[in-house]
DNA sequence: GAAACAATTGAACAATTGCTCAAATGATAA
DNA sequence: TTATCATTTGAGCAATTGTTCAATTGTTTC
């Protein structure tokens, strides 16, 4: 019947909360493992380095959607990739990320 | 200069990502944390159950928008509630986030 | 050189998201 | 009962997102 925070609760509380920094941080990398095609390609990744077009056909989706995705994952230091003549390959960069996964896998089946 | 996959690989690889009631649940649980207002909420419920205006005050948002993300993030079983009179307080019901987000910090404190 | 292939890029679009505002609900206090 | 407070709800809106399509870049092969 009141509420649970006095003064000195709330500055305690907001200490995580307003570390902008690791708050940004940790939102936008939940963010990129939060859409389906992506969480494809980083397991699909977790398992060995791929080309775009073989990326795109374990995803099912063009190669240009795919390179939109890499691009924007590559910028968040998740993959990083290795030119072979006219190939791309990509791998994951981030081993934190395959914990990520398995942790959230072992959440999802508890259920 | 070739294509890793070869139909071996290509289904051997696919039966993770093709795994569909796996990887919905386990994007929508990393979507969830993927919101910084979503983040916050968590986070502040991982000290403490607090009724909607303490959430609300501690996020910088209005209660309508906090009831909104809570109503969400109770359907998704993120968040449990217990009433009070007229105050609803609400805590976190799944265990499993708390060390989502301890694995995230850690990661992101690394780089 | 031209043709073919892998990948990238930018514009455009529909769908989704997160919020605000106003109104409604439900409980307590006067 | 009326007033007040905490929360919820629904409509509406701007911003963001994920995709497609068409055009472009860069590389290899003929």
């Amino acid at each position: 019947m009141e509420r649970i925070l006095d003064r000195g609760k709330v500055s305690a509380a907001s200490k995580a909360i307003h570390d902008t920094d690791i708050l940004i941080g940790l939102s936008e990398t939940f963010k990129v493992l939060g859409d389906i095609t992506r969480l494809k390609i980083c397991l699909a990744l977790s398992r060995q380095e791929l080309c775009v077009s073989d990326i795109a056909s374990l995803v099912h989706l063009t190669d240009s959607a795919v390179s939109h995705q890499l691009r924007m994952m590559k910028t968040m230091r998740l993959v990083k990739y290795r030119k072979e003549g006219k190939m791309t390959y990509y791998m994951l960069d981030d081993h934190h990320i395959e914990e990520l996964m398995s942790l959230g896998v072992k959440h999802v089946k508890e259920d």
